[in-house]
Parts: C-alpha cells; sequence; structure tokens
DNA sequence: AAATTTTTGATTTACGTACATCAAAAATGG
DNA sequence: CCATTTTTGATGTACGTAAATCAAAAATTT
C-alpha cells in the first residue's frame, strides 16, 4: 500500500496537522521539525496522491490558449483541436480559456499575456511570435509563477517552462534530405515557398534546408525565397512566375501553410514538368495532392498531439510534478502516400 | 459546476441509495425507476468522477503485460518501457505484471493467457503471435470480461479491443517508396531480410513492401527473402554471401529486428558497393549505422508510446470508458539522419 | 386484508487530502 | 519565573463516490 499522511505523521513522530503545515509550506513549523517531516517523507518514499488532492481542493487547473487568428488550415486545424480538448475540460478538472490575437502582431500578444498576470491561472500556451517584448511578457508570467508553454513555434531565450512542438531545423533538414534523395542525383533549381521571414519556424526551417542542400547536394542551386504570406492566391502566382521563368525548377520546398494555391500552380503544369515536391502540413488539400501525386512528400506535426501534450505539461507543472520527457516530444511526421493516417 | 450524484438524485425524485443502485448495477430497483433515474443521468449530463470513483473504491488496476523472451533490441527495449511504467505504478493506480513467454512458442502464450482467466485483473496486454490457438485464448479472455490489448504484433479476427502498434503493411509500403525514390531510377536487385515469416508483422511488412515494388518500381526487382531469424551471426553471414554472389544488389529493406549483423556485413563491403539501404527499428546500432551514413532511413514504432497507450486504453476500456482515438494511433517513425530524437 | 417479498430511503463510514479552528504545549523574551 | 509568542496537537468538515446497514414503504402474494 501507497503510504499516506498518516503515515508520515507515525514516522516523524508528529501530528497529521504538521504534516500538512509541511505539505502545503504553511506557516508555523520549526525548521527542526520541518526538516523531521521532510525525511520522515523521504525515507518512506511518500508521493501525493493529487487525485485525492484535486478532489478535496475542488481544484480545477484554468488554462489560457492564446492563438493567433487567421484562416490557414493549420491554425484552423489547430484551434479546433484546442476546442476538442475544452470538450473533455470537465473530466480533465481543465477549464479552457481561448484567446485569438492578430497574427504577427507583437504588440497585441504582450497585451494578451499582460492581461493575465494576476488572473487565477494554471498555464498559458501560446504561439509565439520571436520577439524581445514577447520574451519580456512571458518572463513576467514566469515569474509571477504561472507556468508557459510555447506552442508550435518557440521563443528564443525565454524562461518558458515547455515547448510543445517540432524541431524546425531539423524538419528543414529533413525535408532538404528527402528532396535530395528523392532527385537521385540529377541537377537543377530548387525553389522554397515560404510564408514570412518574419515568423521563427519558417526561418528555422530555411535555415535548416539551406545547411543541408549545401552540404550534401552540390548539385542543387537554391533560388530565392519567395514569401507567400500563406495567401493562396499570391503563392499560386508566385510559383507559376518562377516556374514559366525558369525551366531548370526541378524541386520544391513549400515550408509554410496555405498550400493550396502551390498545389493549383502545380497542377496548372502537370504534365509537362516533372517536379519533386515536399511540403508541411497535412491538411485536406495537401493530403489529396500527395494521393495523386502531385506533391512527394508531406511533413507534418499534429496539432492535436501538441494541445494534449501542452495540457498535461501545464497541469503537471502547476502541481510541481515531472512530466515524462519522452512522452511530450512533439515528433516531426512524414508522410509519404503509404502512412498517411 | 459539474452535476454529482446528488444532483440525479434530487432530479429524479429518488434517495441517493438507489440512484448508487443503478450506477454501480446493484440489484434492487425496479424497471421504472431504473429508467427514471438514467433519464435523469442523460438530462443533467452526469460524468462520473472517476478520480473520486477509484478513491472510494481504493482502486488499483492490476495489469498484465506478457512478452516473448528473446535478446534482440527491440524486445529489450520493450520490457524496459514496461518496466518504466511499473515504476509509475503508483501515481497511475496501476500494478503491472510482466509475463515472460518463449517468442513464437502459441502453446506457451496460449497457457499463459489461460492462466489468467478468473483472476481479478484490469487489463491484459500481448505481443501476438498469430494463431489460431492464441485468438481462441483472447477470445475466451475477452468474453470473461477482461480488456485485451495486442502489442506490437496483432491477432487476425479476434475479439481483443484494441491493437496498440503500427500499421506493419503500411510500413511494407513505405519502406518500399523511399528505397525506390532513393534509388532514383536506377535498375538492379533489392534484397530483403526478414526474421521470419512466421510472424505476422513480418510478413505484412514484406507484403506491402512487395505491392509498392511491383507498383512502381518495375526496374528493381526483388530477391527471394532471407531469414535471418533475429540473429545477428546468421544475418551478417546471409547477407554478406548475397552481396558477394550478386553484383546487381543495389537496395537491401530489412524489416526483423537484428540489424548487427546486416550492418556488420554491410560496413565489410562499404567503399566499394554503393547501397541504400532501409531497416526497421531504431536501436543503438541502428542510429550509428544512419548517422555514419550505413543505412539510409530507419522505419520505427517507439515503443514507449506503445506501451503507454496501451495502459492507458486497458484502464479507459476496464472503467467503460472512451479512448481519443487519435492519441492512441501508433504512428510510423521514419528517421532519416536529420530527425533522430 | 394480512403476510410476505421487493423496493426504496436514510444514514453512516470510508478513501486520501486540504483546510480551518481551538486548545495545549513548548520556546522565547524580559 | 512569569508573560508572551510561537509551535504543535486534536479534531472536525469537506470533496465525490462506493458500499454497507437498517428501517420504512410499496408492491406482490396468499
Amino acid at each position: 500500500m501507497r503510504p499516506t499522511v498518516h503515515d508520515i505523521a507515525a514516522a516523524a513522530g508528529v501530528s497529521l496537522a504538521t504534516v500538512d503545515r509541511v505539505l502545503n509550506q504553511r506557516p508555523g513549523v520549526r525548521m527542526v521539525t520541518r526538516e523531521k517531516v521532510e525525511a520522515a517523507i523521504r525515507e518512506i518514499g511518500y508521493i501525493r496522491d493529487v487525485a485525492a488532492a484535486n478532489l478535496a481542493k475542488g481544484r480545477v487547473y484554468p488554462l489560457v490558449f492564446i492563438v493567433p487568428t487567421g484562416d490557414n488550415s493549420f491554425m484552423h486545424g489547430l484551434r479546433s483541436e484546442v476546442h476538442q480538448a475544452t470538450l473533455r475540460a470537465g473530466i480533465e478538472r481543465t477549464e479552457i480559456r481561448i484567446v485569438e490575437v492578430p497574427a504577427f502582431d507583437v504588440p497585441a500578444l504582450v497585451a494578451a499575456l499582460d492581461a493575465l498576470r494576476g488572473q487565477d491561472i494554471s498555464g498559458v500556451a501560446l504561439v509565439a511570435t520571436d520577439a524581445p517584448e514577447v520574451r519580456a511578457a512571458v518572463d513576467r508570467l514566469v515569474s509571477g509563477r504561472i507556468p508557459v508553454v510555447t506552442l508550435v513555434s518557440d521563443l528564443t531565450d525565454s524562461a518558458r517552462h515547455h515547448y510543445a512542438g517540432i524541431d524546425n531545423i531539423a524538419a528543414g533538414r529533413t525535408a532538404a534530405r528527402l528532396l535530395g534523395r528523392f532527385l537521385g542525383g540529377r541537377k537543377g533549381d530548387i525553389t522554397v515557398l515560404a510564408g514570412s521571414m518574419l515568423v521563427r519556424d519558417h526561418r528555422e526551417r530555411l535555415q535548416g534546408f539551406s545547411a543541408v542542400m549545401a552540404e550534401e547536394f552540390p548539385g542543387l542551386r537554391l533560388l530565392p525565397v519567395l514569401e507567400g504570406r500563406d495567401d493562396p492566391e499570391r503563392a499560386r502566382s508566385l510559383v507559376s512566375k518562377a516556374l514559366s521563368e525558369n525551366r531548370d525548377i526541378i524541386g520544391i520546398y513549400s515550408l509554410g501553410a496555405g498550400n493550396r494555391g502551390l498545389i493549383a500552380a502545380l497542377k496548372a503544369v502537370r504534365p509537362e514538368r516533372e517536379l519533386t515536391v515536399v511540403v508541411h502540413e497535412l491538411t485536406r488539400h495537401t493530403r489529396a495532392a500527395l494521393v495523386d501525386g502531385t506533391v512527394d512528400a508531406v511533413l507534418n506535426q499534429d496539432a492535436g498531439h501538441e494541445v494534449r501534450s501542452a495540457i498535461r505539461v501545464m497541469k503537471a507543472k502547476a502541481d510541481g510534478q515531472a512530466v515524462i520527457a519522452d512522452q511530450e516530444r512533439i515528433r516531426l511526421d512524414i508522410f509519404l502516400k503509404d502512412n498517411l493516417p
């Protein structure tokens, strides 16, 4: 049987009330007594029954998710996953609030973060825009003892407790190797379609991609990045233009969202041009393109996993508990047409 | 606030005792009353507080993991993950017992399964050997209301509640496409190294692999399968022999465990022969081989995820609760040298 | 209508922890 | 050594559910 508070009291030779004072860091315990109790806790290997404690406290975990507005498929999916999580709120003792903030709007994000200070909140998860002001706001929350988890996009050098997202440099490197190997030694040009170089994850993906391309595939030349702003129409015209102007393009890496336009442009040149294409984010559109051969590989991060992981981590941090690191590592999914879920 | 049993009682106009009788299917309630209570439960949307219930019952979940003996890296890792789980047993209210059974020994597996019948057990997870006798034994457990989860290897047409493992046909198909694409149109022979064709997952991987090879890569010819029995020395000699006898081999797919021998054989012919290699299971050895370029891709199933998922599912089934399907889907990990964890 | 059986209600204890209160004991200051 | 403050103990209630007991009421049988 697991030891209980009673066992601590017996082992330490003190009363239940004193044990309680130590466990919940209430005042009125002498240093010697406190140490005696803490020693007993260690000796008998007591672990607090979090379920019972939560029951007694009537505890709920008020969590806040700060996500960018915008209608690209990925963010839409992310919001929908957070919404799914709210449906499980009852059984998980969570109380999830979603705050929407315009994408890439640093002051708005900072305001949203600061608005949470002092509130009774068990954790904050945010899709971070990588700016010093945001980092400072996050650090303010952290120093206010609120667990903070970055979601999808991380925040450089901040004090956030955890990052629930993929390693974007590794993602870019992986894309480069896939594209390079799939092209099997052919020589030609590669064009990269990004959303915006202002976003950290896009920058990192490009960084990883460029590095591997330079190191390992000298026969492939990287063209200047096309910035599609995650806007389908813009992406379409940029890609179409690039393809018609440069007949040497044999590969495309799309590292942002909004692949609808890219796919349309590809279909337009489909039978004549033979292109190898790697894109990010599995959506209805990219999935169909993978199946019909327009796209060769899709790299993905599972938004559902990210949200659930963020929740588990915030709860654990709020309780001062350990997380299973391996369980919370968000993996980069590589989808070919054969292993689609 | 979440509705409680008291709210049901009030809503149904009955006493707490009656609600309890209905909720825990105790006898002594008239049909009309039972229906009245059940209607109230639905109306106010009552959901049992599992944590409180477990506390009151002093419930623990006695779980049994049946895993094959054998010293290949994968099974070793699997056992170690189950062991990790036993360390968390306290906080998770589980009580995990590991039963080891000789690999591929159908009677022993059946005996182990039947020994569990009638015991007070909340769930059984087993690495299934795909045989009719095993299926029958599993079905006996299921009809005895014990949740059964297959782990790593599934059981055809059985009544098991859940399979915690990857789709092996998809894995084989993925391997074929990776190998085919990496070879970039070259023509030549492909050799497949398996453990044993008696195991379902190996058969399925081969099936998927062969299908895609035939459909999509006509320039690549599949040689007869080498059965290495997951034994390093045997694998080494088989592969060395094959490579020296056939200079047309340009690709290798190793779908079983025990890749140490394969890697040794590859290193022996390393500078002269240019081979594209896809293997299963990320271990110390395959990881090193991936990094140094001996191997081009590693397909993997995360044993830790499988074990944790199996535990969650067994607990949920024991409580008659729903599982988050998406969370419990075990994914096929594709590792290139760039996205290693 | 009485006797019997079945169903329902009322009440209590328990699970492990949190939290509050009041009294008693010990330590500290003068 | 007394007065004061600090520390500790004893005790009770609560959280939401399970499980048991015994009495009361209702339904069924005779």
